[in-house]
DNA sequence: GTACTATTGTATCAACCTGACACAATAGTA
DNA sequence: TACTATTGTGTCAGGTTGATACAATAGTAC
């Protein structure tokens, strides 16, 4: 059923141009990023692609990351360009490609040559994602921050930057409402902020802090049926980034 | 004397990429920017460039700025890539080459096509920089920022950006050094600040908040002959950034 | 020398934020 | 009714910030 797989035409997109994107989610009390492992080999890499000609570039992530994910609107921030030559490493483009069946017709292939690359970071709320591999991947799948496999490349640079812009967003911007169901309680955002950060938080401070921010708004309360005082469901009122 | 102008060879450069550089001095109370006119045309633009095929995107961008400004070690921060296809205009980089005196041998010559920007800003103390104009430039001269010429393409947004960057690097970095003489006063720091942040700071406050951050080093006194107390001059501490 | 001006360095006070901890409220269980 | 685990709120010390007061002082005028 499968046809043999053709390599992008260079014609269509531009050359030595890629872009990355370190996906965030959060599950089990633990943040999580989206990691592809490509056919064959036990390589592991962030999930990138290429702009096409007569595409703006945040349209060029976005389209990759609905392919991927499903979504297609989600909170995408730009943070940095990795444009060392070290990046230039045409074996393992080679090899990567080799094993997923392409055939590489020439060993000038724009492919294989070198690429800056510009890094997106996303946050979603997990559930609403089925991460869907590539062409390329056996499987894209989610990876605790602090287990990654070994990724290729500048890869892990990548996502360390990835990480700080985040830790620096986390007060300026409204990161929760990204990677939290609509009604939360105060202690499964408390833990999003701990996970993010790596380190806990005061509860009764953490508390505090948001409520006093204005930004949440109190609903009914949630049982959960274990024998104490129920938690408050809260939502992040509209309008206000 | 002058040998026609060549232009640079695609084989030599990384194709679709450039960088822009906003590089920010002070001087008469004022925050200005590096600003490039090309030749024969009223069209001030960034001072930018290309990246070579085995070059690091950072030294390229250090190339670029220590054959206008003379400068080798100065701060510089990359900050946003700008990948809109609204900056692909052909007709107006023809224009400016031609201007020069460049003749284009094709339509699709590679300096007409689409590129992607990788914007820098740097920080100079102005009494070291002779700036120099390219080949391509009648001048380069600084603007105040809120004065500037209108600048092609979309570096306007790009300046903006980089302004953006720098108020927000301001309580991070040690920003004042980069911009500043060796020693100075309290007063010629707060007024480097207040021209970076748009706004007068309270005189009292500000010097309270230098004075407790322990990056200053007080000197002798500065006498100027006004008929007032002397102020302190001041200096940055080594290696506390 | 004395009086005066413009500017600088320091102190003070209220408002606010933060970390640490105390304490009351409460859903379920025994 | 007593107990446990957890949640919501209050409080207090320490630090930071904005606003203001005030003392010190280099030069000028007399």
């Amino acid at each position: 059923m499968e046809s043999p797989p053709t390599l992008p035409n260079s014609r269509d997109y531009l050359r030595h141009i890629a872009y990355d994107s370190v996906v965030f989610g959060f599950s089990d009390n633990t943040l999580k990023i989206l990691i592809m492992e490509y056919h064959n080999t036990h390589y592991f890499a962030l999930p990138g692609g290429f702009v096409k000609r007569d595409e703006n570039l945040d349209d060029a992530v976005k389209r990759g990351l609905k392919e991927r994910t499903g979504l297609k609107n989600l909170f995408l921030e730009q943070f940095y360009t990795f444009g060392d030559c070290e990046r230039y490493n045409p074996e393992i483009k080679k090899e990567l490609l080799e094993a997923s069946g392409f055939s590489i017709p020439d060993e000038a292939h724009w492919m294989l040559d070198r690429f800056v690359t510009i890094a997106y970071y996303a946050l979603i709320d997990h559930r609403h994602v089925t991460p869907t591999p590539d062409e390329l991947s056996d499987s894209l799948a989610w990876h605790p921050v602090n287990k990654l496999p070994p990724l290729i490349l500048d890869h892990e640079m990548i996502v360390g930057k990835a990480l700080e812009t985040l830790r620096r967003d986390l007060d300026r911007k409204i990161v929760g409402r990204n990677l939290m169901p609509p009604k939360f309680t105060m202690k499964e955002l408390q833990r999003v902020h701990e996970a993010i950060l790596g380190h806990p938080l005061q509860r009764t401070n953490f508390q505090r802090k948001m409520l006093n921010m204005g930004i949440l708004r109190r609903h009914e309360k949630y049982f959960t049926g274990k024998s104490h005082k129920a938690p408050y469901l809260y939502s992040f009122v509209e309008g206000k980034d």
